[in-house]
RNA sequence: CGGGGUGUAGCGUAGCCCGGUUAUCGCGCCUGGUUUGGGACCAGGAGGUCGCAAGUUCGAAUCUUGCCACCCCGACCA
C-alpha cells in the first residue's frame, strides 16, 4: 500500500541548479555563509555527518596501517619556495600573515594593525601541509628501519579562492591529508594505489555515490606530484566533480627538503612520497548525487539520524500510551546500532516535523497514533521512494533493518544508473560540443595525449578531462580535436 | 580583477523611476484559545541604524557622490 506524498514548497531545481543546491544546505540546516568572504559556518547538522565522514575513513585508514597526527597551521614562507612547482600551484591562493599586534588608533580609536609588530618571516596559512610536514620528515628519518612513515592529519586549511561556494570551494575548508614516505618508488606508488581504493571503496558503499577511478593528465596534476590518481563522480546535473585525489610525488618532496635514508647497504638515497586527501567537500558532493526537491536525502550509512518516530497524538495520556507502545521498539534497535529518535516535541505538530525531517533527509520515518496501537501496526515511511507502508508491529523491526539496507542500495543503484546512462562514446568534434551542451555527463572521446590540445578543448568547451581511467581500455583511434593519432579514449566533462 | 545585479525586522520582500502622514506584505517569533494521521486556525502583540558615510533639500528608503558587503557570469581553481 504506497501512498505518494505531497509538498506545499518545492525548489525550482529545473530553473537553477545552483538555487536547489543552496536550498538544499539551508533548509536541511547543514551550513549558512559567514561573514568572512568565502567562508562558512558547518551547523551543528552538517557537521554530525562530516563527523559520521571522519569516523568512518579515520578507521579505514588505522586499518590500512595509518596513524594519526597533526602539524601547525603556519607555514613559514620560506618553506614553500622550496619545491619550485609547488609553490606555482598555490601562490595565488594563500593568505599570508604579517603581523602579530593590533593597537588603537592615537586620534580615532580604531583598531589597526600595528605597523610596528611586522613579522621578520611572513607566515603562510597552510594551503595544505606537505612543506610543514616534509621539513618535520627530514628530523625522523635516518634509516631504512625509520620507513615507512604512514601519518594522517585532519585538519583545516585556507585557499583564498576567487569564487567560492558552500563546501564544493569555501576559503577554508576541512579535510584530511595522508602524506608519507616510502624506501621505495614501487612501495610508493602502491601507497597512493591503495589510498584511492579506500577512497573509492568509501563513496561507494558508505556515501553511495559511484564514482570513477582513473589518473590525472599532466595540466590536471597537484602541484608537485608525479602522478594523480582520483575519483570522480557525477552530480545530477550532469557536471563532474573531483571527490578526492591521491597523489604519488616521487623523490621531488624529499630532494626538495633533504630528506635521505640510508638503505640496507649502506647507501644514502631520497625518500618516496605520497599524499592523499579528500575534503567537506564530499559533503556536497553527497547532497548534489542523492538530494531531490524536497530536500536532503542521505543514505542510512551516513546519516547521523536513521529512524525517526512521530507520535501522532491528542492527549497527554495518548501520548504516554504511544510512549509504552514503542519502547521496546526503541530499545531493539538501539540494540541492533540503528540510531533511532523519538519525537515527542509538543511545540511542533506531525506534518511540520514530517516535513522538516524530509528536508534533513532522515532515512526512515515512523509515524505512530492510537489507531496503528489498536491495530498493531507502524506507518513507515523511507526518505529515498517518498513512499508509505503499514507494517506489522511484530515484524517491524526486521522490516526497518531491511528497509535501511535496501534504501542503501537504492540510493547507490539509481546513481550507477544514473552515471552510466551519462557516459557518451563521441567520436567527432561536432558531435562533442553538442553531446556537451544538450546531454552533459562524462563524454569518453580520444585525445591525442597533448597538454596543448587538451588546453584548446578547455577553452572553446569549458570541458576538462577529468581523468584517464584505471584499466582504461586501449584502443587505436583519432583525437576527437586535432585529428592525430591516439591510442585511448579519455574522459570529459565540465565540472566544480 | 572585469561585466551585470542586489542590499529595507530572524528569513523572503513591496515602496525607489516621479522625495512628502505612523515604511508594505508574507513566513517566523511572543500571548491566549481551539487544534494535532502531511508544513493548523482565530484573536491580540513585539520586533526597523531602510548596508555605511557624506552631499542636495524645508523634508531622503527614494536624488547625487564615495565606500562596504553579498550574489550571478567570466578570469582563477589538487
Amino acid at each position: 500500500m504506497n501512498k505518494m506524498l505531497t509538498s506545499k514548497e518545492i525548489t525550482p531545481r529545473e530553473k537553477d541548479y545552483n538555487q536547489w543546491y543552496n536550498d538544499i544546505v539551508l533548509k536541511a540546516d547543514m551550513a549558512d555563509y559567514s561573514a568572512v568572504r568565502g567562508c562558512m559556518i558547518i551547523k551543528p547538522y552538517g557537521y554530525t555527518i562530516w563527523e559520521k565522514m571522519q569516523q568512518t575513513l579515520d578507521k579505514m585508514f588505522k586499518d590500512t596501517g595509518h596513524v594519526n597526527a597533526y602539524f601547525p597551521l603556519f607555514i613559514p614562507k620560506s618553506f614553500f619556495s622550496k619545491e619550485a612547482s609547488h609553490v606555482e600551484g598555490f601562490a595565488k591562493e594563500c593568505a599570508v600573515v604579517t603581523h602579530y599586534r593590533l593597537k588603537n588608533h592615537p586620534q580615532t580609536k580604531e583598531i589597526i594593525v600595528d605597523e610596528e609588530a611586522k613579522l621578520e618571516e611572513e607566515l603562510i596559512v597552510r594551503p595544505t601541509s606537505e612543506t610543514i610536514i616534509w621539513n618535520t620528515y627530514k628530523t625522523w628519518i635516518q634509516s631504512y628501519r625509520d620507513l615507512p612513515i604512514l601519518v594522517n592529519q585532519w585538519a583545516n586549511v585556507v585557499r583564498w579562492e576567487m569564487r567560492t561556494r558552500l563546501f564544493l570551494r569555501t576559503a577554508e575548508f576541512l579535510w584530511q591529508e595522508g602524506h608519507t614516505a616510502h624506501a621505495t618508488k614501487e612501495e610508493a606508488i602502491e601507497e597512493s594505489k591503495k589510498m584511492l581504493e579506500v577512497y573509492a571503496d568509501f563513496a561507494e558503499n558508505t556515501l553511495a555515490m559511484p564514482v570513477i577511478k582513473g589518473i590525472k593528465t599532466a595540466n590536471e596534476r597537484f602541484a608537485g606530484a608525479e602522478e594523480t590518481y582520483c575519483i570522480e563522480a557525477l552530480m545530477q546535473d550532469g557536471k563532474a566533480l573531483q571527490a578526492g585525489t591521491s597523489h604519488f610525488l616521487g623523490q621531488n618532496f624529499a630532494k626538495a627538503f633533504d630528506v635521505k635514508f640510508a638503505n640496507k647497504d649502506g647507501q644514502s638515497d631520497y625518500v618516496w612520497a605520497t599524499s592523499w586527501g579528500v575534503s567537506t567537500r564530499l559533503m556536497g558532493a553527497l547532497i548534489m548525487t542523492h538530494s531531490d526537491d524536497l530536500g536532503l536525502v542521505l543514505p542510512p550509512k551516513i546519516a547521523p539520524l536513521q529512524v525517526v518516530i512521530v507520535p501522532i497524538y491528542k492527549s497527554e495520556e495518548e501520548l504516554n500510551n504511544i510512549r509504552k507502545h514503542i519502547q521496546s521498539l526503541i530499545a531493539n534497535l538501539k540494540d541492533k546500532n540503528i540510531s533511532v529518535k523519538f519525537d515527542d516535541d509538543d511545540k511542533q505538530r506531525p506534518g511540520w516535523k514530517f516535513a522538516q525531517y524530509e528536508m534533513k533527509g532522515v532515512p526512515i520515518r515512523i509515524a505512530v497514533g492510537s489507531r496503528d496501537i489498536q491495530n498493531n501496526q507502524l506507518e513507515i515511511a523511507r526518505r529515498d521512494k517518498l513512499s508509505k507502508e503499514t507494517v506489522p508491529f511484530d515484524k517491524s523491526i526486521e522490516y526497518i533493518s531491511n528497509l535501511l539496507n535496501d534504501i542503501q542500495t537504492n540510493l547507490y543503484t539509481l546513481a550507477k544508473n544514473r552515471l552510466s546512462t551519462n557516459i557518451y562514446n563521441v567520436n567527432t568534434w561536432q558531435e562533442f560540443k553538442d553531446t556537451l551542451d544538450k546531454k552533459g555527463g562524462f563524454i569518453y572521446a580520444h585525445w591525442d595525449g597533448t597538454t596543448e590540445t587538451e588546453l584548446k578543448i578547455k577553452e572553446e568547451t569549458k570541458a576538462t578531462i577529468r581523468c584517464i581511467p584505471i584499466n582504461n581500455n586501449q584502443e587505436s583511434g583519432v583525437c576527437v580535436y586535432s585529428g592525430k593519432s591516439s591510442s585511448q579514449r579519455v574522459l570529459f566533462a565540465r565540472a566544480y
